[in-house]
DNA sequence: ACATAAACGGAATAACCGTTCCCTTTATTC
DNA sequence: GAATAAAGGGAACGGTTATTCCGTTTATGT
């Protein structure tokens, strides 16, 4: 759906005035292009993170206060724009995950990181969509950034698991589905004072995870 | 989104050939008619439960074997063959609940209809898709099925909860919420043996709902 | 068979958006 | 303060659908 005419109205010569300095960081940018392309992430992160993906690249143009074009001189597609948003929550998460790994408790190191990218995602709806579209869990570029991610995952999940503290027929993507899911719960069903709901949600599932192992103890 | 020009074309005396016979049930269907209303149903259906929501409405005219128009004939918009298709499924569940309502164990017949709830999910996509259009929740029209649909189901958590089986800070709001978010977390992730990985969801998100109590018990 | 209202079909309409094109504006360099 | 290449703006394009409109076909009653 994205590959189909490549080549149409492209008369052999003509001057291919995008898909130039994407891969970034070849010429030092114009004063003014690099104010506005920080204004362009600044606006995209505000209005992705409060209406989700779906919105019209133009409202983030009217936001940025620069038009449409400009936006696509410095990002090839919206997705494109949606990424680079979101490398940055990754980042933050990933050093989030990092920090907890060295946690005397295992378990409690896992669950905190599984709180906290939920309720990143509870009041930020960018994060819920970079689910949905697989930007955290698969996909293509900015594999650096992912798989510290994943791998970050990983390693909680696994000491949690050998803690004996989360079941162990459970792997990442368990992990990233769980996550993902309860994401989406609160996306479309009613707003107000769901914080209670969103955390009763969450209890059920940290119970869920739990490892039987430290009840079966007590028997 | 949807009311915003109503009467642009509309010369004040025009035949307005739709929004006729939709509460239907005014005068007999022709024979063709109802045949084709049918066969409308059916594919729709069909296409609905493989495909979701998102599917053009030709796709569905084409399996049927009938014009675009003859399904507007029918049907006012999309989202309204969408419901009829829907509240079929809607009934049958609720005949299960009901039928489980007399169950001598509680705990197992409410998560028997849990259960039940999401493995249709699994492999009707159209079933997903309702949730996700907030149809089993809250909204509109058919509420006499829905109210049944919603009753059957708050009857069956409340002798669970009664019976120490289920806990007991939740309601059946809650409820759709989980179901609805695990409904959703198989959507667009990997499609293969998922099976396997849905059932261990349905796992935790079955622990996490027990209560406590039996454990506690045990100290 | 005929008349006629009901039902059909599907081209045309309308609205929405991502992306491109190309003309205009501006930062930078000398 | 020109010259010029980079950057900007936004109208226009193209693709996708839901929905409408109206000329054609057909079931039905007589």
């Amino acid at each position: 759906m994205t590959e189909k005419e490549q080549s149409l109205n492209q008369t052999a010569d003509s001057p291919q005035p995008n898909e130039d300095n994407f891969g970034d960081h070849s010429k030092p940018l114009r004063a003014d292009a690099k104010q506005n392309r920080e204004q362009i992430l600044k606006a995209a992160q505000k209005i992705f993170a409060e209406k989700g993906l779906s919105i019209p690249i133009s409202e983030i143009a009217n936001q940025a206060g620069v038009g449409i074009g400009t936006i696509y001189r410095h990002f090839p597609t919206k997705e494109a724009l949606f990424e680079a948003v979101n490398i940055s929550y990754k980042q933050r998460l990933t050093s989030e995950a990092k920090s907890l790994m060295n946690h005397v408790d295992p378990g409690k190191a896992f669950f905190d990181l599984f709180s906290r990218v939920l309720d990143e995602g509870f009041t930020n709806r960018a994060w819920k969509d970079a689910f949905k579209s697989g930007a955290l869990i698969s996909e293509t570029a900015n594999s650096d950034v992912l798989q510290d991610f994943q791998s970050a995952i990983a390693n909680l999940l696994t000491r949690a698991q050998q803690a004996k503290a989360v079941r162990e027929d459970i792997d990442v993507q368990d992990l990233s589905t769980l996550l993902f899911s309860l994401l989406l719960a609160l996306e479309q069903q009613g707003s107000a004072s769901d914080i209670d709901r969103f955390h009763r949600l969450v209890s059920i599932a940290i119970d869920g995870l739990r490892c039987k192992d430290a009840f079966n103890k007590l028997k």
